[in-house]
DNA sequence: AGGATACATCGACGCACATCGATGGTTGCG
DNA sequence: CGCAACCATCGATGTGCGTCGATGTATCCT
């Protein structure tokens, strides 16, 4: 386990700014690490691109291990990680597997990077 | 190797939207993937938004591990990672360390995430 | 029914990650 | 100088990821 107790500091000691913020909580925090995680690759993020520069953001599964040199095991390893992480939708027409992007996912994360940093002593400390 | 072979699909297959589309090039997509997986962490998120919520982005590390439950060489081992990405500052400041967020690494990376999705035929392909 | 095509899953392999205790390097103080 | 505090790195360990070939499943065509 973990050491949670605090340092020895002083009340008004000068090295520490930003002491006792508070704090996401864990669900949240995983909840965006789980998509982070999804994007945190250099095919992931060539097959996202690639899907949004399709027409409607859709693209056919068929034409994506020769366009980016995979081979088809491992596109379906990685469209599942999309998917599982909501960031692609899935609909199968005959034999092809069809992935549309969902941009409503991303902005949920991107949101998350507006972090929005405090100037000044609004902050929450 | 991967199999780049195309498909067999005649020109006019009903199955296929989204053939030929640009690829993004390697190291755009691995810069970008480096950033989100700084990020693909519950913990590294946790400590940007701590980051975020301090005054004017910047905290001391001495309270961290005590505030996220961690040991201090994890905390050490998370903070060199986003420092890696570029996503925070470190400064030295006699026995210790501030960390201090930084905005534009952020931007960037959610640029990316407002991918906009082609509606119609100015798709590219 | 039988064959062919597209996609998913399985098994295996190598590599990277998250975590911790222990150790090393800097800085400040008495 | 010597000690204490803060932080980084090292070594070890367990876990998860990316990749592929082989195999399974679903669909279409004849």
């Amino acid at each position: 386990m973990a050491q949670v107790t605090a340092h020895q500091h002083t009340e008004d000691d000068e090295c520490c700014p930003g002491a006792d913020c508070e704090l996401m909580s864990r669900e949240p925090a995983e909840d965006l690490a789980v998509v982070f995680k999804a994007l945190a690759d250099p095919t992931r993020v060539r097959l996202l691109h690639y899907l949004a520069e399709s027409e409607s953001g859709t693209t056919c599964a068929c034409h994506l291990p020769g366009a980016l040199g995979i081979s088809q095991p491992t596109l379906s390893f990685h469209m599942r990680k999309l998917y599982d992480a909501g960031l692609v939708e899935r609909d199968r027409r005959g034999r092809w597997v069809h992935y549309t992007i969902r941009p409503e996912a991303l902005e949920r994360v991107g949101s998350f990077l507006a972090l929005p940093v405090r100037k000044s002593r609004d902050a929450c400390c």
